[in-house]
DNA sequence: CCTTAGAATCTTTTT
DNA sequence: GATTCTAAGG
């Protein structure tokens, strides 16, 4: 009896070619992970290979980090030296050691995506650009497609030529990456390209890291971009062990790059590549196996592929249109709380999933009213918190204060007294005498034209050199209490007294306790390492299996993972497929991709599935009304209960807001302003009678509780003016605010 | 130099 | 609706 034999001979395959290029091609839930790790372990211990020449490259931290335990559990003794890892840090390892080969300082800071917009805010400035034209958002796109290409500033401004907009992009994209080389920065995307230069250009360092990695694994291969695909192709070029993972039906990142022919030709790229598919689905019923089934036949150029499993049946998928987004969310809540106390499932084992981060909101409303526990995966990141990112900025400039754009972030926080004129005027003094902005700041007094203000300056270089000779004696945790003493941080949060900055000074010992956590975890912990960690790190990251709650999440955010009971909210034409999809110029492709993530979403759920939507819903301040989403009925319909009709909540009397909705066939939310039937929608007809008055004290989600000082008549709806304590007076509408009447 | 109120923009998805 | 940007007043 071995570990392979609970394997079926498809896996038992994967696992056992491990000489020469093999795509492995891995339904949903059909077990690839449990082939990468067996295969792993196969490699080591009855091949001999020694776990130093093993490389596996993931997605998220999240899924190296399981990988890792797996082996880890599997294989007594070495298996710490396996790399497993994400493509950046992978990538960030490789450059930390030999990216001064190629002209940077191995001590290069990192830039994300906040860091990137105020960069290119700063060169529109400078070249006289039009941001009503050029977008700054839409220029970092342009050069972040062009790096997923590996299509250099030089070869972009040649391509460009004749196209007047390509090539002030060109400008742009050059003027941008002499930024970040002045910086010794890199923002994502330059970690791929740079190390797939630093390859190119350095035959010596390429040579160490093939001779190292003779055995390579990718995981969720459809999602690599062109530059990844060519940093694989690298590093696999000498042994030519590579084994690709993925499902060409969940590629769902092609916004990002993601280039799909990196799967639907890697057998033409390695010709005597063997072909592996893994067809039986171990995680779902047949039922919900089926609905993807029938959900993804609808797009064409996909590989010839049938999920099958040996499950059974299962529940019929719950299906439900509700009139209102909170409608859809009470329902939710209302079926997780009843499947709780059934007994059936655990908080932990459900998960919401949704197209946009923004549905999180209405959920969550209703979770805290329900006391359900829950988490939401995404949204804003923890680490670009405004008091965590000014927090990493001193520790960045402490750290190596060749980053202006730390340094200018926390000049003037706290308050300094320094403003944009004497800023402007220490930038031109560096640039003229080619200093960083940082060591023109110590020179203060040198400058002629700041005056006084160079006595401002002196205490804030102080305080970092100060630090910085610290720096050998304390630890990270140690030298982040040191700042927040120093500069009186969380004092001055302290004054403030309010809930946020209560809820900033919760974030900043997060950090603490972050930073203490990667001082025992790491055998030799230092800032820049730490700094490097919290680069690196997705929100998906942080979601624990063994804490009982709930998860809401994009279905981006949700691939990779399993629950035995999912939510699919929003399930509407507009929302999900998204208007950019069904706008698009290319709408076949664009909407396929959409499919594909609806299938991501259907086969997350292991037994059972409820698909919803609501037909009435405020998007952006804006009510839009829309229709069952056409992925529904893709769904064959003897595996759905309930049916694509109106639908009422049982237990909440609502009045009837669409009393005749003639409109509700039509796509409305595709005009979006100035529709006259959506103005006039809801008359008095709507308007449900409150149960409180003028002067009685009422409850609000999230402002507490309050007086009512005024009710209008407004017609269509009344205008609740109440006063809460502590907050302040609001002006609500009251079918809205669903105020309480304590 | 800093604070504030009103305008503008945004949303698809993220390492 | 919420966050971020801009212009004017203190």
């Amino acid at each position: 009896m071995s570990i392979y034999d609970s394997l079926n001979e498809e896996q038992k395959k994967g696992v056992f070619t491990t000489e020469g290029p093999v795509l492995l091609l891995a339904g949903a839930g059909s077990g690839k992970t449990r082939v990468l790790t067996h295969r792993a372990v196969y490699l080591i211990e009855e091949l001999g290979v020694n776990p130093y020449h093993i490389l596996a490259i993931t997605f998220t931290n999240k899924a190296a980090g399981e990988m890792r335990e797996r082996i880890d559990d599997m294989v007594g003794y070495g298996s710490e030296n396996i790399w497993v890892s994400t493509f950046h840090s992978t990538c960030v390892r490789i450059l930390r050691r030999f990216i001064d080969h190629i002209g940077f300082g191995t001590n290069f800071t990192i830039y994300d995506t906040e860091d990137q917009k105020t960069i290119m805010k700063d060169i529109c400035k400078r070249l006289e650009i039009d941001t009503k034209m050029y977008k700054e958002k839409s220029l970092l796109a342009a050069i972040s497609s062009a790096k997923d290409e590996l299509i250099s500033p030089e070869a972009y401004a040649l391509r460009a030529q004749g196209d007047f907009r390509k090539m002030k992009e060109a400008a742009v994209y050059r003027e941008y990456q002499q930024v970040l080389r002045k910086n010794n920065a890199l923002d994502f995307d330059d970690l791929i390209v740079k190390t797939v230069e630093l390859f190119q250009s350095d035959m010596e360092v390429l040579d160490y890291y093939q001779e190292r990695f003779r055995y390579i694994m990718v995981d969720e291969y459809q999602d690599t971009n062109t530059a990844q695909f060519q940093l694989i192709k690298l590093l696999a070029g000498k042994y030519k062990n590579l084994c690709v993972v993925g499902d060409d039906d969940q590629s769902i990142y092609k916004f990002r790059g993601a280039n799909i022919y990196n799967i639907l030709n890697f057998e033409k790229e390695f010709p005597n590549a063997v072909t592996i598919k893994l067809e039986q689905n171990y995680r779902s019923t047949q039922n919900i196996l089926n609905a993807a089934n029938g959900v993804i036949a609808n797009n064409v150029g996909r590989k010839a592929k049938r999920l099958w499993t040996e499950n059974e049946e299962g529940e019929k998928i719950a299906f439900h249109q509700f009139e209102t987004g909170f409608d859809e969310a009470d329902y939710v809540a209302k079926d997780i709380r009843s499947k709780v106390r059934e007994g059936m499932y655990h908080y932990g084992d459900c998960a919401v999933l949704y197209r946009t981060n923004a549905q999180s909101r209405l959920f969550e409303e209703r979770f805290i009213t329900a006391s359900i526990p829950y988490k939401i995966v995404g949204g804003v990141n923890f680490y670009s918190r405004r008091e965590i990112k000014d927090l990493l900025a001193y520790l960045k400039t402490i750290d190596n204060a060749m980053d202006d754009l730390a340094v200018r972030r926390i000049i003037n926080v706290p308050k300094r007294g320094i403003g944009a004129t004497t800023l402007s005027r220490v930038q031109d003094y560096a640039d003229e005498n080619g200093l960083t902005f940082y060591n023109a700041l110590k020179m203060a007094e040198e400058i002629g034209t700041i005056g006084r203000a160079s006595a401002k300056i002196r205490p804030f270089v102080m305080l970092i050199q100060s630090m910085r000779s610290k720096l050998p004696y304390i630890s990270v945790s140690e030298l982040l209490q040191e700042i927040i003493e120093e500069t009186g941080y969380v004092r001055e949060l302290e004054a403030e007294n309010t809930e946020e900055a209560q809820q900033r000074m919760e974030n900043i010992d997060e950090l603490i306790s972050k930073a203490v956590t990667y001082e025992e975890s790491e055998e030799e912990p230092t800032l820049s390492g730490f700094l490097e960690e919290v680069a690196l790190v997705a929100d998906i990251d942080s979601v624990d299996e063994t804490q009982d709650y709930v998860v809401l999440m994009t279905l981006h955010s949700a691939k990779g993972l399993e629950f035995p009971q999912v939510y699919l909210a929003g399930m509407e034409d507009g929302l999900f497929p998204g208007f950019g999809a069904i706008c698009a110029e290319n709408p076949t492709a664009e909407i396929e991709e959409e499919r594909r993530l609806a299938y991501v979403g259907i086969t997350r759920a292991k037994e059972r599935l409820s698909i919803s939507c609501a037909r009435m819903r405020m998007i952006r301040g804006e009510t839009q009304y829309n229709k069952v989403s056409r992925f529904v009925k893709e769904i064959p319909r003897e595996l759905l209960a309930g049916t694509i009709q109106k639908e009422k909540m049982p237990d909440i009397p609502k009045p009837s807001m669409m009393a005749k909705n003639a409109f509700s066939a039509k796509p409305m939310a595709l005009r979006r302003t100035g529709v006259p039937e959506a103005r006039n929608f809801g008359n008095s007809a709507m308007k449900k009678p409150l149960d409180y008055a003028v002067g009685d004290t009422v409850s609000h989600l999230k402002f507490g509780t309050g007086v009512v000082k005024q009710i209008i008549d407004g017609g269509r709806d009344y205008e609740v003016t109440v006063d809460f304590s502590g907050v302040g007076v609001k002006k609500m509408f009251a079918s809205f605010a669903k105020l309480k009447k304590l």
